[in-house]
DNA sequence: GTTAGCACTCGTTCATGGTGAGTGCTAAGG
DNA sequence: CCTTAGCACTCACCATGAACGAGTGCTAAC
C-alpha cells in the first residue's frame, strides 16, 4: 500500500512539507509549500496534491483547518526515496578528527568520546553500542589475588578493551597459584571468543591430570563470572539536549524518553531494529527507525538514525542518534555514517595493535 | 535575624505549614492549619501568627489571596529545630540489607547499588560520592604489558576498589620487565596514598643505582597518568523520578536540574556545602542544603539531604538524595543516615579484607 | 489540468464575569 | 491583652463568548 510510487509533483510536495516541518516544527500549509517551489504553482493546486497525499497516508492533519504534518509513512518515503544524504562539512570533519585522535589509548574512552561527538554534531542524544563482550576475542588474561579471598580477573580483548572483574572464591589463591593460573589461561584461551570460554575450558579440563585439577576448577569458577549478555555496553551522551526540541516541552513525553534511555535493552533494540529487513549488501549504510516503526519501544515520538561500524571488515556495533521524529534525517545520516566510519578506523587501529 | 527563637505557637504553625505543604504541594491556608492542631485554635488566630511568620521571613505568599509556603529560612528553621528524624522502618531495613549484602565483592558495584537504593527509598535522585581516588591507599599494583606498546596499570586500593588505566609508553615493555616493575612498585608504594605516589617515588629514585634507572623512569611515567582529582567518582540513580514531582512539571526547571546532574563538580559541591559551618562533632549527622543556600548551584528549587560515611572511623565520602525543596526532610534524613551507616559498615568490611 | 474565489472550520487570543479559597482588618468577647 | 467572629477584599482559576486568522475543501471559470 505504501510501496506505491508517487508522481513527481507529489514527491516535490512531500519533500517540501518534510523540509519545512523539520526546520519549523509547525504544521505546513499550502501557501508555504507553494512559495518553496522553483516551479511556479498555486496554493490551490498544492492543496489538491496534499489532499491526495493525506488520503494515501503520507500526510496528516491535526485538525480540519491546520497545515499538514508528515506521518511515519511520509517520513519513511522521504528517507527511502527523496532525501540525499548530506556529507559532513569540512569544519565538522576537522572537529571530529581533533577530538577523537587524542583518545587512542583506551577503547572505552574512544567509544565514550564518540557518543559525545555524536551529541555535539547532532544536537540530539548520541548513542554508541560497543562491541559485545561475548563476541570479543581474548588477547590476554591476568589473574591477580587480592587479600581476603578476592580475585581480580583482568581481560584484554581484541578491541583493545581492558575489563576487570572482582570475584570472591572459596579457596584462597596464593600469589604463585595466580601466576600459574594466568599462564595456564593465556595458553589455552588466547584467541578464543569470550562466550566460548566455558566450552573451551571444558575440552581442556579432560586432558589434564589430577595435579592441575584444583587449578583448573578455580579457573572455571572464576571465568563463570564473565558477563556474556547479548548486546555490547552502551554509551549515551547529550540526553538533556532533547529538552531543546519543542516536542519534548511536554513533560510526559520527555519523561517517557528519559525512561527509555535508562533501559539499555530497549535502546539496543531500537538501534538495531532498523536493519532487520536489510540484505547484507546494504549493511554498511545508515538506517532509520521512525516513530511507531519500532513497536517494541512503544514510543511514537522518536526516531533513531544509526549506522554500523566495522573493525577489520566485520560489523561489531552501531552508532546512532536519537531524537524527535522531526529530525534532519539527511544531515544526520551523513553524520552517523561518517562517525561510524571514523570509529571503525580508529578501533581497527587499536585492535591492530592488540 | 533568622537566628531568632520563635514562640511555641509560631513553631507549631510553622511545622504545620511545612508538613502540609510537603505532602500536598499546595499553598496552605489558615483553615487547613487550624484543623491540623491538637490544641483547638481558630483560623483567625492562625492568620495572625502566619502574618507574623511571613514578616519574619519564614513564610511566603505567592499572591495576596493564597495560602502560604515555607521559604528557605522557614525550611531551615524546621530542619534545625523542629523536625524529629524519622528512623527507617523495619521493612525498609530488611530491603536494604537484602539488596546490599549480595554486592559485597566489588566496591564499585556496592556504591552503585547504594545510589540505586537511595533512589528507591527516597523517590528522589540518589547520590553516592565514592572515596576520592587521591586519598586512597595503594594495596596492590599490577603492571601488565599489552601488545602494541600499551600498558595496563591495575591498582587495588584500601577500599577494595580495583581500577585500571591503559597508557601508551614510548619504550615497549617486555613481560619480564613488567613483572619486575610490578614487584618494584609493590615494594615501594604499598600503603602510600595515591596522591603522594609521585613524591614517594622521587625519594626512592635517588637511592637507586643506574641498573634500576630505566625501570624507575618507566614507573614514574606510568604512574603520572593516575588521575588525582579533588572529589571521588559519583554514582547517581533515579534522576527520572524527579519528573514525578509537581515542581518539575515545568520543563525549564526540569532541564536545569538535569543539566546540573550532568556536571559532576557542581553535584559534589552541593553534597558537601551543607557541612561547611559544622564543627567536627556534628560531622556524622545528616546535613541539609535548601534551595538558594547553595549559591554555587544557582538552583533555587532543589534541596539535598546528605550524610557522610566512614570507613574505619574516617569520613571518606558522602551519600545523599536530591529533590525539590519541598522534601520529606525528616524521613529522608533518617534514610540517608541509615544508608550512610550501612555503606560505611560494608565498605569497612571490604577494606578490612584488603 | 490549473487556479481564483469563497464559505467554512477550528485553534488561538483576549476580554468578561462568576466562583471560591484565602486574606487583613475591625470590633466584640473572654 | 489575647482570641475570635464577621466581613469586605483580593486574586487565581475557570468557563463563556467574540474577534481573528491561518488554512482548508469545493466550485466554477480559465
Amino acid at each position: 500500500m505504501n510501496a506505491q510510487k508517487l508522481s513527481d509533483r507529489e514527491e516535490l510536495v512531500l519533500q517540501a512539507v518534510v523540509h519545512s516541518f523539520i526546520t519549523s516544527a509547525e504544521p505546513v500549509g499550502s501557501r508555504t509549500v507553494a512559495k518553496r517551489f522553483s516551479l511556479d504553482i498555486s496554493p490551490a493546486t498544492v492543496r489538491n496534491v496534499m489532499a491526495d497525499l493525506e488520503e494515501a497516508g503520507f500526510l496528516q492533519q491535526l485538525h480540519t483547518s491546520s497545515g499538514r504534518v508528515p506521518t511515519d509513512v511520509g517520513y519513511r518515503y522521504y528517507v527511502d526515496f527523496l532525501m540525499r544524504i548530506q556529507r559532513v562539512t569540512l569544519t565538522e570533519r576537522t572537529q571530529v578528527e581533533g577530538e577523537l585522535s587524542s583518545k587512542l589509548d583506551d577503547a572505552d574512552s574512544l567509544l565514550r568520546q564518540t557518543s559525545h561527538l555524536l551529541a555535539l554534531l547532532s544536537h540530539q542524544t548520541g548513542i554508541v553500542e560497543a562491541p559485545s563482550l561475548g563476541d570479543a576475542e581474548i588477547r590476554q588474561i591476568e589473574i591477580t589475588a587480592l587479600e581476603g579471598g578476592r580475585v581480580v580477573v583482568l581481560l584484554a580483548d581484541n578491541f583493545g578493551r581492558v575489563r576487570t572483574m572482582v570475584v570472591s572464591i572459596d579457596t584462597p589463591l596464593q600469589h604463585d597459584d595466580a601466576r600459574k593460573l594466568t599462564a595456564f589461561l593465556n595458553d589455552n584461551l588466547r584467541g578464543v571468543s569470550v562466550d566460548r570460554v566455558v566450552s573451551a575450558m571444558h575440552g581442556k579440563l579432560e586432558s589434564f591430570a589430577d595435579s592441575q585439577r584444583r587449578l583448573a576448577e578455580q579457573a572455571v569458577q572464576v571465568l563463570n563470572f564473565i558477563p556474556v549478555n547479548s548486546g555490547g555496553p552502551l554509551f549515551l551522551d547529550g540526553a538533556t539536549q532533547l529538552f531543546e526540541q519543542p516536542e519534548f516541552r511536554d513533560v510526559d513525553r520527555a519523561r517517557e524518553v528519559f525512561g527509555l534511555l535508562e533501559e539499555r535493552d530497549r535502546v539496543v533494540d531500537l538501534l538495531r531494529s532498523g536493519t532487520l529487513g536489510l540484505e547484507d549488501g546494504d549493511s554498511e549504510r545508515s538506517s532509520v527507525v521512525i516513530g511507531k516503526e519500532a513497536s517494541e519501544s512503544g514510543m511514537s515520538e522518536i526516531s533513531v538514525v544509526s549506522a554500523p561500524y566495522k573493525v577489520d571488515g566485520k560489523t561489531v556495533g552501531r552508532v546512532g542518534v536519537l531524537g524527535p521524529r522531526r529530525m534532519p534525517y539527511s544531515r544526520l545520516s551523513g553524520v552517523v555514517e561518517y562517525t561510524a566510519g571514523m570509529l571503525g578506523r580508529l578501533m581497527s587501529r587499536l585492535a591492530g595493535n592488540g
